[in-house]
DNA sequence: GCAACTGTATTACTGTTATGATACAATTGT
DNA sequence: ACAATTGTATCATAACAGTAATACAGTTGC
């Protein structure tokens, strides 16, 4: 996991996010634990408080459960196509590059080209 | 000028990110005059040392001046090629979109497959 | 000249983010 | 049983973001 302390987007955050893409992209699975709060916090160099401001997160969001003495584990994701999930989520932050974009005067052909040219050097 | 308070952005920072877009985009050219403190913090909603401070950072990074009672205008943008800074601006925002994708396990073709439904939609 | 506008400065208050230290109760592993 | 680890709770501190009210100095327009 990385946090980016200057990016100006709060720390827990940053974590919530990256737990939530670690669950659609099936690196977490249900069942699974998390690092306990005081090991993540320690291998981020942040404070515990901060992390469990993260994991109050995703538990009130259904994400994990918590027991005292035992750890924070993943739910199983019920009623949730991940992989339209993730999609969506694609979907939309492309969306806002091209409106972007398009308040920037660059045209459609000009958008297509820029981003093949971004593509292409992806490997996979 | 639209600002979202639900974004977490700082409001400071959105009038920032705008303005610059606005300069590279032709919109604002130099010599131009930004609204007034007042003025767009009355627009806004919101209050005038916001966009003091936000006005402030823009003269800083040298795309305005400022003078007590005359108000805060647009500088020539030296040695920029303004259509050149765009397209980085949108690479750099493809390539972030592009890298979340790869983590939720999206293959090229179906980035891409994405990427052309939601162009498509897109009038210009 | 003068009123109305401009940017700028100061002080005070609230809420959020993050850190730091400490404590307690429940689970785990041996 | 017991030590170590776990989540949880509390209190204090600091920095930042945003609001609010007020004041001052310079420019503009009539």
């Amino acid at each position: 996991m990385k946090i980016d302390i200057q990016s100006g987007i709060p720390i827990y955050l940053q974590i919530t996010e990256q737990i939530k893409l670690s669950v659609l992209s099936g690196r977490y699975r249900s069942g699974d634990r998390l690092p306990s709060v005081r090991e993540l916090a320690v291998g981020l160099r942040i404070n515990p408080n901060t992390v469990v401001k993260a994991y109050q997160m995703l538990k009130d969001e259904g994400i994990t459960d918590s027991r005292p003495g035992g750890g924070n584990f993943v739910l199983a994701q019920e009623g949730g196509d991940m992989t339209a999930q993730s999609e969506d989520i694609i979907m939309k932050e492309f969306q806002a590059v091209i409106d972007k974009a398009g308040m920037l005067n660059v045209s459609k052909e000009r958008i297509n080209k820029l981003f093949q040219k971004i593509l292409s050097e992806r490997k996979g």
